[in-house]
RNA sequence: GCCCUUGUAGUUUAACGGAUAAAACAACUCCCUUCUAAGGAGUGGCUCUAGGUUCGAUUCCUGGCAGGGGCACCA
């Protein structure tokens, strides 16, 4: 790998001079023009060597020999050491490309692993709304970096079919037989205050399903849910590997909170409690004053079952932020009673969705529903089609919506709330998701049409100079890397909009197949490039179709 | 009140302590006899504030201001 290769090379220059360093930070320069890597070695050796940064940056430079690969080295700015790879290099990275197809930018670094990753975690009886759009986004995109990168994955999906929101849904749909279980459940929330009495009755009856009635209904609504969500799943493109629902983690995190009295948890006001405040967190109540299990308590019990169940080398955990601090809670309990399953529990937070209006409640029922979201994308994006002669017209609009909606989720870093407005945050053009769609059935088009033509594809280059586009393919391996580290699926999305802006140029500026010398090569490029936007937007979990 | 988090063009966002802070949308100009104009080329415009650390700060630290989230029986 050339990255490795650099370093390499870095080291024995800085070795020869009798300098020595730990970490070597090599980047892509933000602008080409100061080439294709670049190291801040010499500023950082300058410094605790008490030398001229822009000497030293020199005499490493020098002692730096070009290869096959590597065209020139050269010292700018404040004593960066600036990396221009050759023509060669990039020749055999489109080589490589075409060679690896869907392999292409897959790396090892997870190889072996069992990874479990949970997302999306839609409750029964509550609305799937824009909030669980996000962090299926979000999951599915790093589940797949991680698979990407060699582990084997196991897609869970954790939902809370048991516990107050459920009474509260029940006792909605008790009163109003004819209401939607959202709405049920909206309808009980606003009554909560004055039904309080009535509504954990029937929690408690839920949990030992001591009562005829409130078992048909729960069980018809328990059903409806399920169901439901399946159907956007499918749209999404998440498969699930494994459900886990509360009425199974409360009885076993009843069991876990029990045996630890005393030692870590201690009874207050009638409730068991854990101390967070003594650690400098929150202090959380895991079983409440009826004795029932908080969903802290089911929590500690979902990370044992998970393990017991797959025995996993790492569990990533996907959730809003709102829970941040209520998480760092129970790693800290987790931490105490299983401490090598906390060691291997990762919590990834993602921002809110939110209104420009303010925060969504599915409390009050001011909710946008994820399907109303989905179906309102599409009919806009099938009147855009409408004068287009393509089959599947249908299929192909929802494939775009959803990739419109992912984009849009998935472009800035995780960690950030989105405020969501229709018309300004889904946008079909520029930056976005099917802008990048597009970019790739011209590339289809134009491959289409060079395979008519009978163009063969070649490796030798006859164009005058060396373009962004070959600049920034080989550098998806780099990205992906970097993105299933840090959990961060934006730097594939910022990468791949970079990425069809130089084929869209190309595309423009180029005629690409002709009967010209050059053809060959450049149909080599734009295959190069189908790849790549291909493998780069299945990571983020969106389709590409072939028209559009 | 305490804890966490965010503040970058008019707007939505990038920038792994580095170079002239980068895109998109919006505004204004151009470009379809061409492989799909959901495209391309161009113009103007930005780091909340006061200090500190550093050769170098949008990035790290401290204070202020402004948003958001969390803080005992919801999930």
């Amino acid at each position: 790998m050339i990255r490795e290769e650099l370093k390499k090379a870095i080291k024995e220059a800085i070795s020869v001079l009798g300098f020595e360093i730990e970490d070597i930070h090599l980047e892509h320069p933000a602008d080409l023009s100061y080439g294709d890597y670049s190291t801040n070695v010499a500023m950082v050796l300058g410094k605790v060597n008490s030398r001229n940064p822009k000497e030293l940056a020199q005499e490493i430079a020098d002692k730096i020999s070009e290869n096959k690969s590597i065209e020139k080295v050269e010292v700018a700015g404040a004593g960066f050491i600036n990396f221009y790879l050759s023509q060669e290099f990039f020749t055999e990275s489109i080589k490589e490309i075409l060679k690896e197809k869907d392999k292409w930018g897959s790396n090892g670094s997870l190889k072996k692993q069992k990874i479990i990753v949970e997302y999306t975690d839609p409750n029964p009886f509550k609305e799937f709304h824009i909030g669980h759009l996000m962090s299926n986004a979000v999951g599915e995109s790093i589940s797949r970096l991680v698979e990407f990168s060699g582990a084997r994955v196991v897609r869970a999906n954790y939902q809370g079919d048991v516990g107050l929101h459920v009474a509260k849904a029940i006792f909605g749909k008790q009163k109003n037989p004819e209401m939607a279980f959202g709405d049920a459940y909206a309808y009980g929330s606003q009554n909560y205050e004055d039904e309080k009495a009535q509504i954990k009755e029937i929690n408690k009856k839920v949990y030992e399903k001591s009562d005829k009635n409130i078992n048909e209904i729960y069980e018809e609504g328990r059903k409806t849910s399920l169901e439901y969500f399946e159907i956007i799943y499918k749209k999404l493109g998440t498969k699930f590997d494994e459900y886990f629902f509360e009425s199974e983690t409360g009885p076993k995190g009843y069991k876990l909170v029990e045996e630890n009295i005393g030692k870590i948890f201690e009874e207050s006001d009638g409730a068991v409690i854990f101390k967070g405040e003594d650690v400098g967190l929150h202090t959380r109540v895991f079983l409440n004053s009826e004795g029932l299990p908080t969903y802290e308590a089911k929590d500690l019990a979902l990370a044992k079952i998970k393990s017991k169940r797959f025995d996993y080398d790492k569990s990533i955990v996907i959730t809003g932020n709102e829970i941040k601090e209520y998480y760092k809670v129970i790693l800290e309990v987790m931490k105490q009673i299983f401490p090598e399953l906390a060691e291997k529990t990762k919590h990834v937070p993602h921002g809110m969705l939110r209104l420009p209006s303010g925060k969504m409640s599915s409390r009050t029922g001011d909710v946008i529903t994820g399907e109303s979201l989905i179906d309102e994308v599409q009919a806009r994006v099938f009147n855009k089609m409408n004068d287009l002669s393509i089959e599947n017209k249908a299929q192909i609009s929802e494939q775009i919506a959803i990739g419109a909606i992912k984009y849009s989720i998935l472009k800035q870093s995780a960690g950030k709330d989105i405020i969501f407005d229709m018309d300004k945050s889904l946008s079909f053009e520029g930056d976005s998701g099917p802008y990048l769609q597009y970019s790739h059935t011209r590339a289809s088009a134009v491959l289409e049409k060079a395979k008519k033509g009978k163009i063969k594809t070649s490796f030798k280059t006859n164009l005058t100079e060396t373009i962004e586009l070959e600049k920034l393919l080989y550098r998806f391996r780099d990205v992906v890397e970097r993105a299933n580290m840090e959990y961060e699926p934006h730097y594939v999305t910022t990468y791949l909009t970079e990425l069809a802006s130089a084929f869209n140029s190309f595309y423009a500026k180029e005629k690409i197949v002709d009967d010209s010398n050059t053809a060959p090569y450049k149909v080599a490029l734009t295959e190069a490039f189908k790849i790549t936007m291909k493998n780069g937007l299945w990571l983020l979990g969106i389709k590409t179709p072939e028209r559009m």
